[in-house]
DNA sequence: AATAAAACGGACTGCTCACTCCGCTTCATG
DNA sequence: CATGAAGCGGAGTGAGCAGTCCGTTTTATT
């Protein structure tokens, strides 16, 4: 029980779990949470029983993937941050997560299940209100938000408007009039 | 090939389609659509050979339900068409239909999934388009909703809306503001 | 009341899916 | 290299579900 006896871990089992999240991540952005998990193992080329060696359940595999998407989101955040103008950073935030949703259906999905209030993704949901609340904050500062909205809405409204592949800039645009206070007036396109 | 040698349907196979249906729609409406078929039978209190008598595949019980709920729904808009004021008529109605949607998940899961596009529903559909586009008509001429929607954008707006449960009212008072042409002001509440 | 058609219920089937077991392979280490 | 531990794949298991079969009961009719 001295010092570090452990061993350097394995070369493809590294390979090997990275296969699996990239696998995961593709497949759950194209059918949605509810594909056989063979279906992920496959796709990574590798055996259903090296799936549960890394991830003891599904959900587990679900969280790791959401843990990606919002790193993701997290930089379309910060990306956001640097724009200038609070009005057009809220905007873009806007446009940026409603892309993310649309691409993913996976994501879109675990946003409108329970599983995004699970223990395991407390962090992310944390994070992703932390940066939604910074956006918003400086948009309703500086009036081009109404007052009366949170971070905690963004979500379902930006998912609404993700909901229908090929008219999200559309609905978008919709939602954002609808998120101006009353007698703003909309920004030159 | 003689006259009408047919006989009359028995009591008991009557009572107990309407108790399929009952149940159906209470099931489909607290559980949503994934609920096993037993649990439907059970609430009805009926073996599940006669349920799939009735319906012959779980499809078919979710059909009848629709069409029930979009009944409901054409009601919402008659009464809704009888308000004067379009502008009115037109929140009137989105009211009615977020409502529906908020206490039916059935409802509003199979909105948002490929059941919706299956012929079996189709009439359902151009129905409840109709319906949208007659209130939807009246309230753009009046010139209090923009010009760029349509009906079929209606049903995923307001979807949104009722995602969040507690939030519906707010939520489609945002979407009411951004529906309103540019320039345009609220509505006195 | 007698009868046969119609309807009934629930055990059963076949399938899918999350998850496990175990004999075999591959890697890190001396 | 030799070795044994760590990792591997894929057949296997059990649970849950949509849909079927069939012996029994209920109904309308004469």
């Amino acid at each position: 029980m001295g010092a570090s006896t452990t061993r350097r871990p394995r070369a493809d089992a590294l390979r090997n779990r990275k296969r699996l999240i990239d696998a995961a991540v593709a497949v759950f952005a194209e059918q949605g949470l509810d594909v056989a998990v063979a279906a992920i193992a496959r796709r990574a080329e590798v055996g259903t029983a090296t799936l549960f060696r890394n991830f003891p359940t599904k959900d587990d595999l679900i969280y790791a993937v959401i843990e990606a998407r919002v790193n993701e989101l997290l930089e379309v955040g910060e990306r956001a941050l640097e724009v200038e103008d609070p009005g057009a950073a809220f905007e873009q935030f806007l446009f940026g997560v409603c892309e993310l949703q649309v691409r993913d259906r996976g994501f879109f999905e675990a946003i409108h299940s329970r599983l995004i209030d699970e223990p395991g993704l407390m962090e992310c949901k944390k994070g992703m209100l932390a940066i939604g609340l910074q956006i918003l904050a400086r948009a309703q500062e500086a009036g081009v938000v109404r007052a009366d909205v949170g971070p905690e809405d963004l979500g379902f409204l930006v998912s609404a408007a993700a909901s229908r592949e090929g008219h999200h800039e559309r609905y978008l645009r919709i939602l954002l009039d609808g998120l101006r206070p009353a007698g703003a007036s909309a920004l030159p396109s």
